[in-house]
RNA sequence: GCGGGCGUCGCCAAGUGGUUAAGGCAGCGGCUUGUGGCGCCGCUAUUCGGGGGUUCGAAUCCCCUCGCUCGCCCCA
């Protein structure tokens, strides 16, 4: 094949399915606002150490699915694959926490090496939120709320939100050594995943998707067991919290994220309206991030939403965007005419009209055709007898006439088109 | 990294060994340099993702390869 095309799992973004991203986008932006969440944006690349430190070497991300190079200065860079880690590196360089809790949150491409399926690519895009410097059970509810109210906001359908506790590093210290304890005992009955991750990550054996290991980690230590009194009490506040804005949760034990950073809340928000890939958002608690990147210690909840699942959702609803309304279309016909079209147009968009102009120098009939297409409410008719005196043919496109003498078509001067369009004749939509 | 399905025009799509590769949509041009949503006419694939092979003959059969897609894994 002798045409280029795009990495794979690199898509475009064509106009027309925009529209739903820019909605998407224009609503979270709102809700953001709303929750006094401020935009923050980091560079798509960082030192790979950043994320190793961050998310954590032994996890998936890091091991085997980043974008890794080095540049010319001989640097490892990484295309970033998540935003907690970037928010935070900045956070702490710029001194930010050192001005009180931040309410952050992010948008944009990340980048992780897989096999593209449905609602996974490997340049997707997320929307987040950081919440850093809050330690209190209410910034969780919080964050949770944000989220879920932004979904329901949306049109999303078929949401759940599964909810689980990690604990403290304590807590998950003692319980990793019961654990590994109970696997080791049971290694042999075990898949040969599981089996590798008894050292590398055992809290990640519990959320298996193999049915052996799954039926035989029933009788498995359980996290819920090794908890401190006051991660059950966190963790109680938490679910108050939830009840109490009335929004339904289902626990799941099983639920650890993949994220080394996670501890005490976890979360996803999940659809039944997609397909294998049904986490629509996930995030939680990450109190001990901000010092492992060298800030000062910093309780932290956030979440990031996968917006190409968000939009494949969202695509299976009735109502869709509409492309923004046309006001004028501007057709010209013979060498004054044409010169005369352009100023014109310009004039109208400077007036902050929304103007197409047709310069095919096609017969009238093929641009007035295009006219209709267009969508436009009004269109403005430049030829030669008009170029000669100085006026523009005003047709409303909505008269189904083909007569030329129908009302709603007018001559007037090219100068006053514009006060026309604004004052008189536009309707405000 | 591992499985399954699929690749004919920008999109949808017929064709399953016999030679000029249907059709629809969209696009462009014309009927129509002076008036539109319709209509009619015409144009748009020396070629069927790419390469090799079998054959008198291949979009149709075989091999390799590339790509897309769904799933596993992982995650948002």
């Amino acid at each position: 094949m002798a045409s280029l095309q795009s990495l794979r799992g690199m898509v475009d973004l064509l106009p027309e399915p925009l529209l739903l991203w820019q909605h998407l986008e224009a609503r979270a932006r709102e809700h953001f606002r709303r929750a006094a969440i401020q935009e923050i944006r980091t560079p798509l690349l960082e030192v790979t150490e950043l994320f190793a430190r961050g998310i954590g070497e032994a996890t998936d991300v890091v091991g085997k699915e980043m974008y890794t190079f080095l540049d010319r200065g001989e640097r490892s860079c990484t295309l970033r694959p998540e935003g907690t880690a970037s928010v935070v590196r900045a956070a702490i360089q710029h001194g930010l926490l050192s001005q009180g809790p931040q309410r952050l949150w992010y948008g944009g491409p990340m980048f992780r090496y897989e096999r593209p399926q449905a609602g996974r690519q490997r340049q997707f895009h997320q929307i987040g939120v950081e919440l850093l410097g809050f330690g209190d059970a209410r910034s969780d509810v919080e964050a949770i709320a944000v989220a879920w109210d932004l979904l329901a906001d949306l049109g999303v359908g078929g949401l759940a939100l599964e909810l689980n506790t990690l604990g403290s590093p304590e807590d998950r210290g003692l319980y990793r050594e019961q654990l590994v304890a109970w696997l080791e005992a049971h290694r042999d009955q075990l898949d040969p995943d599981s089996q590798a991750r008894i050292t590398t990550n055992p809290l990640r054996v519990l959320d298996s998707k193999n049915p052996g290991t799954q039926s035989l980690l029933a009788n498995a230590p359980a996290l819920a067991e090794a908890l401190s009194m006051e991660s059950r009490d966190r963790f109680a506040r938490v679910q108050e919290g939830l009840a109490a804005l009335e929004i339904p949760l289902q626990l799941n034990p099983r639920l650890v994220r993949g994220l080394d950073y996670y501890g005490h809340t976890a979360f996803e928000i999940t659809s039944s309206q997609l397909g294998a890939q049904a986490t629509v958002c996930g995030g939680g608690r990450y109190d001990g991030l901000v010092q492992q990147l060298g800030g000062p210690p910093t309780p932290a909840v956030g979440w990031a939403m996968g917006l190409e699942r968000l939009v494949l959702l969202l695509g299976q609803r009735e109502q869709q965007p509409a492309v923004p309304a046309l006001d004028l279309y501007v057709i010209s016909r013979g060498e004054r005419a044409e010169a005369a079209a352009l100023p014109l147009a310009r004039l109208c968009r400077q007036a902050g009209l929304a103007v197409e102009l047709d310069a095919s120098g096609a017969a009238f009939g093929k641009q007035f055709k295009r006219a209709d297409r267009s969508g436009a409410r009004w269109a403005a008719v430049i030829g030669d007898a008009e170029a000669a005196a100085g006026m523009v043919q005003l047709k409303d496109l909505r008269q189904g006439s083909r007569s030329a003498a129908e009302a709603g078509e007018r001559l007037l001067p090219m100068a006053e088109l514009v006060t026309e369009l604004i004052n008189g004749t536009v309707p405000v939509p």
